[in-house]
DNA sequence: CAGCTGTATCTTTTT
DNA sequence: GATACAGCTG
């Protein structure tokens, strides 16, 4: 039998066929990608006898590698557990858990999320008398984390060439940092990829055996990898250059995360002998969607470029709604998705509502839920990010591993058992000076002399009561584990008797929805034939997204971030709050990068809708407490005004539409003044003169395009070596003497 | 030691 | 317009 190509293109097909060498697949937004990566799996294993155990894909979401898993074991017939698949987080913690001890990691290890980070380095940084009030936990985890996915260690911090104060003490908090990570028996999420990494620089037969193990390695939305996770691809593919990526360089979003949109452009330069195939024909959108798609991203520089066009209809026009303000706007939304469903018989869960930050769903939540429409929204608060759930698993992590301090302290009292701040940091010091880790301290509390007998009374009770559930942990099941657990420390209670009664339910249903998920793992584990032990849980709850436990099954309207977004389509598309210092954001206006990200993001939100797309923005919007009166975004004016209907509210509408539409042009003439215009004789700017930026320092500049407020600055930055392109109006850059 | 109250900061996006 | 935290009081 041979393999069936039905339902591929003949791109496409050639993209499957080629399974030797390094390949790279430039899939635009709705061409199938998803599609080509499943077939070409499949295509190894069916015809190429690969053994599922020698593949590793990796994948943006956890939801995306289930779903991918299932559609290739449809396509097969039949299981492919051993084939490695997931994000570079859940891999790369496969591999730190199997190979632990070789960097001197206990197998049960920590994950700790960002704000276990920052509570460490609150540490660390006492420790190191950093003034706090300069440069805060918040930031130096910021800093901290763009430097490790850079793949950077304190040794290379200092050799470099401090840029700010705080470059000053970063190599030492950072030392600091992952010595307390190391003796809390706990690694961030910058450690788990690092880790391996690092451990295969340093033992090369453990390289070897993962490098031979996985023959095949293929790698979606590629764009968005940073530093890090290139290397590791890296490590892996050096010997036999299978490697397979699959990208887009137009939805690449994640730069603030340090995602390095070059690894897509250079990947011709890694791997010279790469196969290249272009997916540009679009199964998604109808043509004027996708049409006002591509003129909107073609502003952007730094593309490859590509062709996407579509078979499929123009489709009814994109409608573009000017709101009084959000409130004004929640309420189109709600008269849009009444009369989706009505005249044109969608369900709730045909329409998504996307926003550029979480801030803006509340609004439109508030409409939704007054006008009975079911929604679900993704992002925000995690479930797991909760507090009520956020104490359940911090018993749970210091039962699996009694090191990590850090979730040790965040519950030792609480419920509250009278056990303070004080009596917590004897205790530490204690723990400190005989080398012992806090919760041993714990138990041997009585040999602290400040400390009363009495108060070593309820230290001891406490210690006496997790060793206890270290003990259980063993005998029972996970479910039976935490209902124990929840109702013998008295969590409960606490919730179901300290709140009034509204936040008191909600929190208890929450504590409920966690038990629920844990049986839901349990089984889900059984039926893989994995082990459902209570470390795989936390570790599975710590990678967990929001959009992983998201599905598009439920009758709900569907809220989240543009960022959220990737990778998912949906009949009806409503993309909110389209203006100036929102979309783009503010602090994104002033570099031409991440302006263009900001393009990309909006290229993204656009290209997820199928059939419909609305777009809208406010005159004036509340932010923070006062209200800021916006002019449109100046992607809108990127989208040919063919392609656009104008909607407008009942009240006033015709002035308002005019005048508007006037302003907009002369703005976005003003922003596009384009290198064949005249240089402006009058600017402060010339080439070569040297200027000042708060952010980069001294710099030359080397070019100007355009004219007026709108110039474009291209500046070279003496002190940090790099070349930035700046828009004047929001640059803040000022000329300097020659020196 | 716990609970209360006022203030600062937050809002960019997330593995 | 919430929420975390510092500082104060009982």
């Amino acid at each position: 039998m041979s393999f069936n190509f039905k339902g591929l293109n003949e791109e496409q097909q050639k993209a499957v066929q080629c399974t030797e060498g390094p390949v790279l697949i430039l899939a635009g937004a709705g061409s199938g990608k998803t599609r080509t990566l499943t077939h070409r799996i499949a295509y190894l294993l069916l015809e190429k006898k690969v053994k599922p155990s020698s593949v590793m894909a990796v994948t943006f979401t956890n939801k995306a590698a289930r779903e991918m898993r299932s559609r290739i074991e449809e396509i097969l017939g039949s299981t492919i557990a051993p084939l490695w698949m997931g994000t570079f987080h859940s891999i790369c913690a496969r591999i730190l858990r199997r190979e632990a001890e070789h960097l001197g990691l206990g197998q049960n290890f920590t994950i700790y999320d960002v704000d276990d980070q920052v509570r460490a380095l609150k540490k660390v940084i006492a420790l190191l008398s950093v003034p706090q009030q300069i440069y805060s936990a918040k930031l130096i985890q910021n800093r901290l984390s763009r430097v490790k996915n850079r793949f950077l260690f304190p040794a290379d911090l200092e050799k470099m060439e401090p840029q700010d104060g705080l470059d000053e003490y970063l190599p030492d908090i950072y030392r600091e940092y992952q010595k307390y990570l190391m003796s809390n028996n706990a690694v961030d999420f910058d450690d788990l990829l690092l880790k391996p990494i690092e451990l295969f620089n340093k033992n090369e037969k453990i390289r070897k055996k993962y490098a031979d193990k996985f023959r095949y390695v293929l790698v979606d939305e590629y764009q968005d990898t940073n530093h890090a996770q290139y290397l590791f691809i890296k490590k892996l593919v050096q010997d036999h250059h299978n490697i397979c990526v699959v990208g887009d360089e137009d939805q690449s979003i994640y730069g603030w995360r340090g995602a390095d949109i070059s690894n897509i452009l250079n990947f011709n330069k890694d791997f010279p002998e790469a196969s290249v195939f272009r997916l540009e024909e679009n199964y998604r959108s109808h043509d004027n969607i996708l049409k006002a798609a591509n003129a909107v991203v073609k502003n952007n520089e730094s593309r490859i470029g590509k062709n996407l066009w579509t078979k499929l209809q123009a489709g009814d026009k994109i409608r573009l709604y000017e709101a009084d303000d959000e409130l004004d706007e929640a309420k189109h939304i709600v008269e849009v998705i009444h009369d989706e469903m009505f005249t044109k018989k969608r369900n709730f869960r045909d329409i998504a509502v996307l926003y550029r930050t979480n801030a803006q769903s509340r609004v439109i939540e508030d409409a939704l839920r007054k006008n009975d429409i079911n929604y679900t929204i993704v992002g925000g608060t995690r479930f797991y990010d909760r507090k009520e759930i956020k104490d359940i698993l911090a018993y749970l992590k210091i039962i699996v591993n009694p090191a990590d301090s850090i979730s040790l302290k965040r519950i030792v009292n609480f419920p509250l058992r009278g056990i303070g701040e004080t009596t917590i940091s004897k205790i530490e010091k204690f723990a400190e000076i005989e080398q012992i880790i806090l919760f041993e301290a714990l138990g041997r509390v009585e040999e602290i002399a400040s400390i009363s007998p009495a108060m070593s009374a309820r230290v001891l009770e406490f210690y006496k009561l997790i060793k206890n559930f270290i003990g259980l942990s063993s005998e029972l099941s996970l479910v039976e584990l935490v209902s124990t657990l929840t109702s013998e420390t008295g969590i409960m209670h606490h919730y179901q008797t300290e709140y009034d009664q509204y936040e008191s339910e909600s929190r208890v249903e929450n504590i409920r929805e966690l038990f629920n998920s844990i049986e839901q793992f349990t089984e889900e584990r059984k039926r893989d034939k994995q082990p459902a032990d209570l470390a795989a849980f936390l570790e599975e709850v710590s990678l967990l997204t929001d959009v992983d436990t998201w599905n598009q099954a439920n009758s709900a309207v569907t809220l989240m971030t543009l960022h959220a977004a990737k990778g998912l389509e949906f009949p009806v598309v409503y993309i909110t709050g389209l203006e100036m210092g929102l979309l783009p954001l503010q602090r994104t206006m002033a570099q031409l990068a991440e302006l263009e990200e900001e393009r990309r993001l909006l290229y993204v939100g656009m290209t997820r809708a199928e059939e419909n797309l609305y777009l809208s923005y406010t005159r004036q919007r509340r932010r923070y407490s006062s209200s800021v009166v916006n002019t449109p975004s100046l992607f809108l004016d990127e989208i040919p005004s063919e392609l656009i209907e104008m909607i407008t509210s009942g009240k006033g509408k015709t002035s308002v539409g005019r005048g508007r539409k006037k302003s907009r042009s002369k703005k976005i003439q003003a922003y596009f003044e384009h290198a064949g215009s005249q240089i402006d004789e009058d600017s402060e700017f010339k080439v070569g003169q040297p200027v000042y930026h708060a952010t980069f320092g001294k710099g030359k500049i080397v070019s100007l395009e355009g004219r007026g407020e709108n110039m474009k600055i291209t500046v070279y930055f003496t002190d940090e070596d790099i070349t930035k392109k700046l828009i004047k109006q929001y640059a803040n850059l000022s000329p300097i003497e020659a020196t």
